[in-house]
DNA sequence: ATCCGATAGTAGGATGTCCTACTATCTGGC
DNA sequence: GCCAGATAGTAGGACATCCTACTATCGGAT
């Protein structure tokens, strides 16, 4: 069953590959896979190059989002629309932030509702070594020329603009 | 600092869109979080649409495989193979699915370390079933043309290949 | 024949995500 | 002022994934 028929090339394996085979519509069902097995892909490349940090995508996403804003500190509730996550899962990552030093919580000064996460010196040199950290992977396993990332993003953002992404 | 500056359009929020306006290099990281956000976007939708049968897309994948297969049965480890997942989440899976009766564990006729997993027959009509809420999600909220998702799909397996993918 | 490394699957633990409450706080209409 | 509904964050639980061990079994080298 394992090596049943020796295809000549590209024994692409997957369920819905094969569910493309038999069914159609031609290719969607297919694009939908890739997408899904590439970001697999990814997000183990990237979570390994971070992993040294002590960083997972998510939480490095979150401590970047805290370096590049103005005063360094953000709503819990901003955080999560903008990382596009479930409010709890923000309560998770800060906690663990938190628990690295990375980002301390600290009062809001009018809205007694609300918490401010701010990103401290340490985590400010912790996303400077991550960052590093990523682009050396990302440099290393491409497949795609500087015109075709670009095209690859293009596509994508047309999939996000139709799925009511960018608000 | 919520709406401080009210951008002309697209205000693409997540933090490595960030990264990629700040430092590039131009358009790497910009493609990574594009793939990551719109497998979050499709995983959400095929999970919509399965839920009311039951499944997750990782469930309803496994079933797919063991529809497809030649008999109907194949082993944890081959699925595992073919899924791209690790034989405890492969555990996992067919856990839930013989939970519902949609598989069953059977012994391998030779090999009594393999365990063969099996779809029933009350397991091919929720695959069909499940087939038909997948199919009608996707038609509804994609972006692309054919020839775009055709492109698309062939970027992806660009990156897939330099990743080793497909073997 | 036997032993030792390789292989198949599982158990238990960690992580990350979401959902459903729940508490605390704010805000606007009365 | 004051109360009803909205909003910010968290707690606890469900689920999916991976990792590290662990057991059972196989198979080839000796």
């Amino acid at each position: 069953m394992t090596a049943a028929q020796p295809l000549p090339f590209d024994p692409i394996a997957r369920a819905a590959d094969l569910w493309e085979e038999h069914i159609g519509p031609a290719s969607v069902m297919g694009a939908v896979t890739s997408v899904m097995r590439v970001q697999q892909i990814l997000q183990s490349a990237v979570d390994t190059a971070l992993r040294p940090h002590g960083l997972t995508f998510a939480r490095y996403e979150a401590l970047v989002l805290l370096f590049f804003s103005r005063r360094g500190s953000l709503p819990m509730r901003v955080m999560g629309q903008r990382l596009q996550l479930h409010p709890t899962s923000v309560t998770n990552i800060v906690d663990r932030l938190e628990a690295d030093g990375l980002v301390k919580r600290i009062a809001h000064p009018t809205d007694r509702r609300t918490t401010l996460v701010e990103i401290t010196e340490t985590g400010r040199h912790r996303r400077a070594a991550a960052t590093q950290a990523v682009t050396d992977v990302d440099f290393g396993l491409r497949g795609l020329t500087d015109r075709q990332t670009t095209a690859l993003t293009d596509l994508l953002a047309k999939v996000r603009r139709a799925c009511g992404d960018f608000e």
